[in-house]
DNA sequence: CGGTAAGCTGACGGCATGACAGGACAAGTG
DNA sequence: CACTTGTCCTGTCATGCCGTCAGCTTACCG
């Protein structure tokens, strides 16, 4: 699947280049981390990798395609979040905890790679395709899961037809991750990161059951 | 309240300077609803103003700031916001409807102005305070009427002790934020705007009440 | 050891940034 | 009407990043 890994101009890069490719990508994911995305540069990246511009160039048209890139890396590691839902059940106790840990693990997930994770969102919401098919494919996972688990609820007559399982799960999935994205907002709005999770994971619950969880 | 506006040397703005600055601004909001924050440049917008970088320079101190100048002009206006829950009743119909209409006002407000939101949730996720806090003012109105309505709910025994109504609001708004961020996204997910909405307002009453609503 | 392809960088034109000084302009004054 | 005053705008400059190329170095292989 994976082609040989390529250099802008088109050489196949061996394993010194690929070396220095991988530390590019590790250097601009710190950078990302401690400052804002717009005030990312090329040279500050090359610097950090103790290398020069003209070598960020030759392994990524620009930041935008690095970002890219690293994003790509994060999305093939979401789909271990497909393990907070495969096989769960939505019923009784079970259900409670399956919402509870469901949150958990996204929040987490989120936690890990918020760095990326907001560039990706910038991109997805201004509009780029690439960006948002990427979002997609990071939130399918529990996205398709969760609409999974409201088209079944709702073939057993537990949810109003005109519910779309669809909307339901997206927007699920858009509430923990925007809550993830600003938990700070939230401590300032005096609201605790421990109170948090528990009302997420009732959300959850209410969502996609209708019902309120048995504790 | 709102002292003089000065530029950035000092001195007080006149007439044809104010005229000026929110001619910048109004191009820096176009600019930013047609391409990437990334790219907004100063020496374009000062361009399409029909000035010089110089000039955009005398008012902010870079884009950043402009930015920011735009959003507070945006918050001022987000206290419309309040009307769609002011004096409303979450039970019965009213409720449906209630529901229903914050969801479609929300919505609207942010299509509306989408393109400054975007970068205040970037800032506010980035841990930027300003930004942060202007992403609070913005959706205070909404978040702490919301929190009311289920801090009352509450109060009456029609909902769990151990609900946090700051936490059921905040992630409420956040849902509706992210969401009318993404709508893009829903749709290539096969989710038709007009079937989002009644979704979401299904979501936000049974976050409110903790009932599925009477249509 | 010589050939070949990968890997890296110095250097360059171009553009954005941010600062300043000086000129244009409007409004009031004698 | 000339003159003054304070606001407003811009030409220009030093600095630094962008993105590209030619050319040098390194590694591998027969």
């Amino acid at each position: 699947m994976t082609g040989q890994v390529r250099t802008v101009d088109g050489r196949v890069a061996g394993k010194r280049g690929q070396a220095t490719r991988q530390k590019l990508l590790d250097c601009l994911s710190e950078m990302l981390s401690s400052s804002p995305y717009r005030d990312v540069k090329v040279i500050d990246v090359a610097r950090r990798a103790g290398t020069s511009p003209a070598t960020f160039y030759q392994y990524f048209p620009d930041v935008e395609g690095a970002v890219l890139e690293l994003a790509e890396e994060m999305a093939a590691e979401s789909g271990a979040l497909t393990e907070l839902l495969e096989g769960r059940s939505w019923t009784g106790r079970a259900g409670w905890q399956t919402a509870q840990e469901l949150v958990d693990g996204f929040l987490e997930f989120w936690r890990r790679n918020d760095a990326i994770l907001r560039v990706v969102d910038l991109g997805a919401a201004e509009g780029d395709k690439r960006f948002y098919k990427l979002r997609m494919k990071i939130l399918n996972s529990v996205n398709s899961s969760l609409a999974a688990s409201v088209a079944e609820l709702q073939s057993k007559g537990r949810l109003d037809k005109d519910v779309n399982p669809g909307a339901i799960a997206g927007a699920l999935v858009a509430m923990l991750a925007a809550v993830a994205s600003h938990q700070k907002g939230f401590s300032s709005w005096g609201v605790k990161q421990a109170e948090l999770k528990p009302n997420l994971a009732l959300l959850v619950h209410l969502g996609v059951t209708g019902r309120k969880p048995t504790k």
